[in-house]
DNA sequence: GGCCATTTCTGAACACGTTCAAATAACCCT
DNA sequence: AGGGTTATTTGAACGTGTTCAGAAATGGCC
C-alpha cells in the first residue's frame, strides 16, 4: 500500500469514525483532518467534497455487500423470502453507519444531487442492484405476467429504497417499526404480485405500467 | 401597517423574489438584506433562519389556496376529478416559486427537518390540507369500505405529496410528465379505491391497512 | 420636552465547506 | 548524485448562514 493510499485510507477513515461518533453535520472537515494528521486542505486532495466521502462509502458498502447478498439467497426460493433476505442484508450491513447514510438519503430524493440513489454518479451501483432485484424473479415459483416481467426489478428496486428510507428515519427502538413494515410490505407485495396476473386485475396492471412509464423516463 | 410589519414584508418580498430570479442556494442572506435595505443582521431579525422565510411562504401559499380549493370543486363530484382538481390548484398555485418549493422539499423526507410536510412544524398545515382530502370523500359517489374510510384522507394526502414531490423535480417541458403522471395515478388510485370493496381484495386491503398502521406511527 | 424601557437595527465576528497559490516531498532519468 | 517533473501537503483566504454586543430609533409616561 502506497503512501498516498495510506494518507486517502487514513482520511475515510477518520470521517466515517466522525460521522458515526457525533454526525454528519457535526463532523466538521477541519477535525477529520486533524484526526487524519493532515491540514484541511489534504482532505480536498483527497476528496473533492465532504458529500465525496459518503459517496465512496456508498460505493465501498456495495461491493462489501455482494457476497453477503449472495449468501443470504443460498437455498432461499420464495420471492417473499428473498425479497426480505435482500433488503435485511442492507439494513444489516448499513446498522452501524444509520447516520451516513441518513446524509447519503438526505437530499436523496433529488436526481440532480450527486448523492442520491437517482443520480448519474450511483447509475451503476443502481444497475448492479436491480440485478439482483432481477435475479431474485427468476426461478422464484411465481408466474410473472409477460408484461410486467421487464419492470418488476426496478419496482422492486425502488419498493427496497423506501423500506431503506423509512428505516433510517425510523427512531423506534432498535427500529422494530421497520422490521414490521419490512415483514408486512414483502407479503404484500408478493401478494399484489400473485393477483396481478388476474384477468380481473388487467387494466389495474396497464395502468400501473404506464405509471412505470412515466416515472422512469424522467428519473433516468 | 406599522413600520415593523413592513420591513418585514419588504425582507419576505426581497426573497422571494430572489429566489425566484435566482434559485434558494445562490440567493444569500446578504443580498436578501440589501435588496430590503436593511443590514444582514435584521433579516434574522424577522427571520430565525433561512428556512424560516421558506416555511413562511409556505404557510402563506396554504392560507392563500383555501378559497381557490373551494372554487375548484364547484360542481365537481366524481372523486377522480376532485382529486385531479384539488392537486393541481397546488400545482397552479406553486408554478411560479418551483424553485422555492423545492427548497422545501429538499429535505422534505426526514420529519425531524423543520421544513418537512412531516414535521411538527407544519402539523397545522398538513391537517388542514387532509381535511381537504376527508371533505371531497364526502357524498363523491363511491362507496368506501368501512374499515378503510378513516385513513384513506392521509392516504390520499400521501399520494398528493407524492405527485408535487415529482412535479417539484420534473424538468420536462411545461412539466409535461407531471400533467401525465396526475391523469394516469389519479385515474388508477379511484380504481384501486373501487376495487378494494370486493371481498377478493379483502386480505390485501386489510394488509395494506396494517401497513398505513406502522408508517403512520412514525411519522406522528 | 425629557427620560426610560422596549423594539428595531447594525456590522463585525464566528464556524463552516471549499479553494488556491505556494511550499515540500517523492520520483525518475541520465 | 543532481536536476526536473510530478504528486502531495500546507495554511491562509473566500463566501456562506448565523450570532451577538451594542447602537439607534421608537413609544409611553411624567
Amino acid at each position: 500500500m502506497s503512501k498516498s493510499e495510506e494518507t486517502a485510507a487514513r482520511i475515510l477513515d477518520s470521517a466515517l469514525e466522525l460521522f458515526r461518533q457525533e454526525g454528519f453535520d457535526t463532523a466538521t472537515m477541519r477535525d477529520i483532518a486533524q484526526k487524519a494528521g493532515v491540514a484541511t486542505g489534504a482532505a480536498y486532495y483527497y476528496y473533492p467534497s465532504k458529500d465525496a466521502i459518503v459517496m465512496d462509502f456508498y460505493q465501498r458498502s456495495n461491493e462489501d455487500m455482494q457476497p453477503k447478498l449472495e449468501a443470504a439467497l443460498e437455498n432461499v426460493k420464495p420471492l417473499e423470502d428473498r425479497l426480505r433476505a435482500v433488503i435485511q442484508v442492507k439494513l444489516d450491513h448499513f446498522a452501524p453507519n444509520r447516520s451516513i447514510l441518513r446524509a447519503l438519503l438526505r437530499n436523496g430524493a433529488d436526481p440532480r444531487h450527486p448523492l442520491s440513489p437517482f443520480s448519474r454518479q450511483t447509475f451503476e451501483i443502481r444497475n448492479l442492484d436491480i440485478s439482483w432485484f432481477r435475479r431474485i424473479l427468476v426461478d422464484c415459483g411465481m408466474r410473472i405476467p409477460r408484461d410486467l416481467a421487464p419492470q418488476l426489478p426496478g419496482v422492486l428496486w425502488f419498493f427496497q429504497m423506501g423500506v431503506i428510507f423509512f428505516w433510517v428515519i425510523d427512531e423506534s427502538p432498535d427500529q422494530s417499526r421497520t422490521a414490521r413494515l419490512l415483514e408486512l410490505s414483502a407479503k404484500s407485495v408478493t401478494t399484489l404480485i400473485r393477483l396481478s396476473g388476474l384477468p380481473l386485475m388487467r387494466p389495474v396492471r396497464k395502468a400501473a405500467l404506464q405509471l412505470v412509464e412515466v416515472v422512469k423516463g424522467d428519473s433516468q
